[in-house]
RNA sequence: GCCUCUGUAGCUCAGUUGGUAGAGCAGAGGACUGAAAAUCCUCGUGUCGUUGGUUCGAUUCCGACCGGAGGCA
């Protein structure tokens, strides 16, 4: 049983890029008294503002907003961090007697709040991690893949050999843990939830429509200094440091256009395919998960519905959940 | 007007010395436990521009026509 003592009924809200979660909780951080825990990876760097859709600063004056502006794009960041941040985020509302709503499209940082973080003796060690990666880098990633089998074959079985990210990770685990990633996942899998809120998905029946409300965000981020924003970062040299939030979608891709390598239209084309795709990936990851509950912001027929309608309905299934 | 090149999957292009074709990108589906906006896996039938001809058989050779690019007038 998750922890309810501690951070009382939770709700989170949850959904793909553009699917406009953010004004939902907003509405529902108002209506019930709350605060907003970001769930997004890439919104705890600061300065990286518009190309984050990162909540305005009006919008965090209205309602108080979590775990966004945490870190420096130069720095490493992790979902574990996140999560012992962000429970205690949540325990700090709910001791004030306010409502902790999570918000986000990061699904990982999700569950790893639910799981309660992750044990330290898993902590991920840089120089452990960059020797496996040259080993990759040398002799292949079939190699690796190989040496994780003699130690943990189960997580071998699991991982795909060309994902060398996670093989180095499953074998970093198990350098710096002396146990087997499979076995630490495992006794997680076991472990109750420290917490559980009331999990609710965003959705699309058409997916063209997620796709066009994608491009017009896209078109409104430009609009709004993207392009002034991504001089920034580059200026201050994030772009060299192959952080994490170096690899944010709407900086990676007007960096060629920046270059004079191509026109800022292409640029936009490839930022809105990237989105796109992102979105497609965000949507795999929550229809798998089966504590979620959908809400369609369109209907069977792919009508469009208002945000009244939408945010009615939330209501409906939190009061429904409250009572249980 | 003449000459040359070109027309193949939504896009960019391979290819078949004649036996109806394949990559990348896009798109679709999936995985995901300390990089996750990352990383990885699976999925390719399309009047091979149109139309005649040669041929057992043409997207492939030949002709005409229609697009596109360039050159000469």
């Amino acid at each position: 049983m998750a922890n309810t003592d501690r951070y009382g009924k939770c709700l989170a809200i949850v959904g793909s890029t553009a699917s406009g979660k953010s004004a939902l909780a907003l509405a529902a951080a108002k209506k019930f008294d709350g605060e907003i825990i970001s769930v997004d990876s890439m919104q705890v760097y600061r300065t990286m503002d518009v190309g984050t859709a990162k909540p305005t600063a009006d919008e965090q004056r209205e309602v108080r907003h979590h775990m966004i502006d945490v870190c420096d794009p130069k720095n490493q960041f992790s979902s574990a961090e996140y999560a012992s941040a962000a429970l205690e985020c949540a325990a700090d509302i709910a001791a004030r007697g306010k409502l902790p709503i999570f918000c986000g499209g990061t699904g990982l940082y999700l569950d790893s709040v639910m799981r309660g973080g992750a044990p330290e003796q898993t902590s991920a060690n840089e120089d452990v991690r960059r020797g496996l990666l040259e080993f990759a880098q040398n002799e292949g990633a079939h190699a690796l893949h190989e040496r994780l089998r003699e130690v943990d074959p189960e997580s071998a079985d699991a991982i795909h050999e060309n994902n060398v990210k996670r093989v180095a990770r499953a074998l970093e685990v198990y350098l710096v843990s002396g146990k087997k990633k499979s076995d630490w996942d495992k006794e997680s899998k076991e472990t109750p939830l420290e917490i559980e809120p009331f999990c609710v998905c965003l959705a699309y029946h058409d997916r063209a429509a997620l796709y066009e409300r994608i491009d017009k965000r896209v078109d409104i981020m430009l609009e709004n200094g993207l392009v002034e924003e991504t001089k920034r970062l580059m200026e201050s040299g994030v772009f060299e440091t192959n952080s994490t939030a170096a690899g944010a979608i709407g900086y990676k891709e007007l960096l060629p256009a920046l270059r004079g390598e191509i026109s800022l239209a292409e640029a936009a084309e490839m930022l809105k395919t990237a989105t796109r795709r992102y979105a497609k990936r965000q949507i795999t990851w929550f229809s798998a998960k089966p504590y979620i509950h959908m809400l369609y912001c369109d209907g069977e027929d792919g009508k469009m519905r208002d945000f009244d309608e939408i945010f009615a309905d939330l209501c409906a299934m939190w009061q429904d959940y409250k009572n249980k």
